[in-house]
DNA sequence: CGTCGCACAGTATAGATACA
DNA sequence: TGTATCTATACTGTGCGACG
């Protein structure tokens, strides 16, 4: 009996007891740095290492741990998490002592820390800081500066309390469309049980439908557009003021398999576009907010309106089974047996599409060509649009763009 | 050069466990 | 019994060398 004490009287794990300092703590690390395994844990433990310990945990809390905490909090929205991320910079103020204390933790045990919101000129006008910064690296490659951009508050301003209060517009700014390259093309699915206004020639967001007045997303708060983009990400039950729209045919087409009932499929153009476009993966990054299961990756959502002038095309998922049906080269490309035999537009769909994939030869230029002046796309933008069927069917690279293109023309 | 297989690191999620 | 915490595990992305 006594011979195995270990395996007789377990040992309970034990487990740190968190508290509203050390999830707000926690909260500040997530919300003002770049995620740092080893620093966020060391930072953590150095600052409440007696309570830390108290708890049994002796050489500290684990980065697994810490990280599972943070992970809950962001689940269940807990307070603490809605407190430091949902007005970050409108009440980056208050968590002045906090960063501070992060700032001298950070300098004592000498580790490197990366600001999410810090340009260079601040180091080189900030007078008052006499200590170097020498352990705020700045980010220098993938420089998402807010601080100049759309007016937006710079963090470590607002943390030496050295920005003015004439800061127009803080709270809307991280919602403006995102810098980054939007695509030109767009693919958007439908059916007659999407909600809102569905045509050929117009799309309207369900929430703007039935004649009700429309806003723009300038006119509400950030909570309510945080609100309406989980709702619409969640269930599109709901009406909702945005559309959506993926930057890939193939899921679209996905879709419409699966959904048959009138299924319509459009391409968008979206330089004709007269509302705001979002990217949803950057609406999630933004705004800190989680869907399970979802990133939002590849999905753009549209404020709105789709106008007529935007709609380059739209055809109906019959018309592309009909077509792949009479034309077996069409059929081969677009191997809608696969697509619709996976539930899901994932990796193993594509490796499925891949398997079968036609090459960059004149050949598959061709079929695709042929489908493209079967669903009237203006030849204009045949290049672009063929190059994005060409990526998202997953063709071969075998062969070269020059007879690709020679076949998509032909096929016209 | 492009593709494949592998290892590795980081991340998401289910659910086990201890505790109130 | 329900909740808080955290582990175990599955999943995803990425880099790297081998290979044709």
């Amino acid at each position: 009996m006594e011979s195995f004490p270990g395996l007789n009287y377990r040992i309970p794990v034990p487990k740190n007891r968190w508290n509203r300092e050390q999830r707000l703590f926690l909260c500040c690390l997530h919300e003002f740095f770049k995620r740092d395994q080893v620093v966020f844990k060391d930072i953590f433990n150095h600052v409440f290492r007696s309570e830390v310990r108290e708890c049994g945990l002796i050489d500290g809390i684990s980065w697994n741990a810490m990280d599972a905490q943070w992970r809950e909090m962001v689940r269940y929205s807990y307070t603490e998490w809605r407190e430091v991320h949902q007005d970050s910079f409108d009440g980056i103020r208050r968590w002045r002592p906090i960063l501070s204390q992060i700032k001298h933790t950070v300098r004592h045990l000498g580790l490197q820390i990366i600001p999410k919101y810090s340009p260079e000129e601040v180091h080189a006008t900030d007078e008052e800081e006499q200590e170097p910064d020498s352990e705020i690296v700045s980010p220098t490659q993938n420089n998402t500066s807010l601080c100049n951009g759309g007016g937006k508050v710079c963090f470590w301003c607002a943390q030496e309390q050295t920005t003015s209060e004439e800061n127009p517009e803080p709270t809307n700014s991280s919602r403006t469309k995102s810098n980054d390259e939007v695509p030109r093309f767009l693919y958007r699915w439908s059916n007659i049980d999407s909600q809102g206004v569905n045509s050929k020639r117009l799309f309207l967001a369900g929430l703007f439908a039935d004649g009700r007045e429309q806003f723009s997303p300038e006119d509400i708060s950030q909570e309510q557009f945080s609100e309406y983009f989980l709702r619409h990400a969640h269930i599109e039950k709901t009406p909702s003021p945005f559309i959506s729209t993926f930057i890939s045919m193939l899921s679209p087409v996905h879709r419409a398999l699966w959904n048959k009932e009138g299924a319509i499929i459009s391409i968008i153009d979206t330089k004709k576009l007269d509302t705001a476009l979002y990217s949803a993966k950057d609406n999630f990054r933004k705004h800190n907010l989680r869907i399970r299961g979802y990133d939002g990756r590849g999905e753009y959502l549209v404020w709105g309106r789709i106008p007529s002038a935007a709609i380059i095309c739209a055809v109906k998922i019959s018309t592309i089974q009909q077509l792949a049906d009479e034309h077996t080269e069409i059929g081969k490309l677009l191997q809608l047996e696969k697509i619709a035999s996976h539930k899901f537009n994932r990796r193993k769909l594509h490796e499925d599409l891949a398997r079968g994939a036609g090459n960059l030869d004149r050949a598959s230029g061709f079929a695709i060509g042929k489908l493209l002046f079967s669903i009237d796309l203006p030849f204009e933008f045949s290049t672009d649009v063929s190059e994005g069927l060409f990526h998202s069917w997953r063709l071969k690279r075998t062969g070269s763009w020059e007879s690709f293109h020679e076949g998509v023309d032909a096929g016209y």
